[in-house]
DNA sequence: GCTACTTTGTGCGTGCCTTCACAAGCGGCT
DNA sequence: AGCCGCTTGTGAAGGCACGCACAAAGTAGC
């Protein structure tokens, strides 16, 4: 994870005059992360009828530090009793309202082949508050088909039916190459966020939001940690061997 | 533009054997993630034919800090030459060895359902060093066919498959009900480094890294950047700027 | 060979995020 | 009502990462 860019910081030391947002008063990136996964499972404990929760199980459930869960409810408010927990319904209801979840996005395709299918028929969306409103593509074969009912159109529309439907979002999911055009067609239209699953590093305005998920990446950050444990384990002790560098040692 | 990268949940943090040293020796799990997107675009560059990159071409072609691409570039050892640059084949070479690509890794997919069917024809893997090896499903219509020539197996024979043909990564693509069952099943097989795309928090043993992407996540967390636009454009505040950015894969 | 220019490598300051530890608050029991 | 135990909310400390700014090191020109 973790990299990150601005988040909500602002610039100086402005805090004063910040009234005007309710919610969006800096959450730190990392705490917005984590409150969308523990929307996931407030909405199962609400489905088998939990009441309440602690921040000890929730965070065990979720896999992060108790602690750090609490701080990151504290940012959307109090939701908590002290001596009993959490009320699961109200909190989950605060967290898509903090997310912003309240408000549907309507949410655009781009790249209707083998990725983008899937994520066209993916579950999570439309039933978490993101319908695929509009779909794209280039091949004459699956421009003007229909997929859960929405009709695929040619990207050169981009623009006009982005604009027309209110897309709010955008996801790419062409080869590489086409990544930027298609990128630059929704900035045009005036989409502000965008998810990003193409190989490449988009360039676009300040004002446009990207995030990047890239399945090669993730899968060498796990080589290297194979690669790593592999090294550790087989190593007793013994010093580098023929290579290169007499590098710094430098025992941090 | 913006960019970021998420993390991914790692399981665990550092309790492995320190003795490790030479490319073991702590980099940063950021500078693992970008260490990945440098080597994309350095092998696009050295198909071009280009011989140096300087840290602030390479920057830009990245979206990074000049200064972050150098500092990351160190952990790998000092391939650069002070009033040229980097020389592109040998630091594209020495990045794959750092992340211990020069050693294939051989992949299980586990759930050909539509994303797993995805990431089965996905190109970036097996050019990339990571042949999938093994497919599973339970879905007897599924199970029986070949996909890029690999016979998907049942489920049930996971543990066995995995361990004969030496698979070392696990992609989870299946229902999250199903997820936890197929995961206990890889760690039998001796699997200790797993991609889970289901919308579950797996419990695994330390030894066990796991990383996380989840779109569901990854489009809320875009859902509240779209909402917090709204508020701040609305009040006529900070429009935010440009970003550094990071990359992430699914939402980890 | 000397000077000027370019680019790397890194020490250092800054700020964010995480984690610990504990006071404050709330329910239940007597 | 008063006390006890449990859980939240947060102040403070530590760690990590980012980015600046500069010295070191190499190239090019004279």
């Amino acid at each position: 994870m973790t990299l990150r860019s601005h988040a909500g910081s602002s610039a100086r030391a402005g805090g004063a005059s910040r009234t005007a947002a309710k919610l969006a008063r800096s959450i730190p990136e990392a705490t917005v992360a984590r409150l969308a996964v523990y929307l996931r499972i407030l909405g199962e404990l609400a489905e088998q009828g939990a009441d309440t929760v602690s921040s000890e199980e929730l965070a065990a459930a979720t896999g992060v530090n108790s602690a750090k869960l609490r701080k990151d409810l504290s940012y959307v408010g109090s939701y908590g009793i002290r001596g009993v927990g959490y009320e699961v319904v109200p909190l989950h209801h605060e967290i898509e309202r903090t997310l912003g979840l309240d408000q549907k996005q309507a949410v655009a395709l781009i790249g209707v082949g083998n990725l983008g299918h899937a994520l066209a028929g993916y579950g999570g969306f439309g039933g978490r508050g993101f319908p695929v409103t509009a779909m794209f593509d280039v091949d004459p074969d699956i421009v003007g088909i229909r997929i859960n009912g929405i009709l695929v159109d040619h990207v050169r529309d981009i623009s006009a039916v982005c604009a027309a439907r209110g897309v709010t979002i955008g996801m790419i999911a062409t080869p590489g190459s086409a990544a930027q055009a298609v990128c630059d067609q929704l900035v045009d239209a005036g989409v502000e966020c965008i998810l990003n699953f193409a190989p490449v590093v988009l360039q676009v305005p300040d004002r446009v939001e990207v995030r990047k998920v890239d399945l090669a990446v993730e899968l060498q950050i796990l080589a290297f940690h194979v690669a790593r444990r592999r090294v550790a384990g087989t190593d007793g002790s013994e010093p580098a061997k023929g290579a290169t560098n007499g590098s710094v040692v430098l025992p941090r």
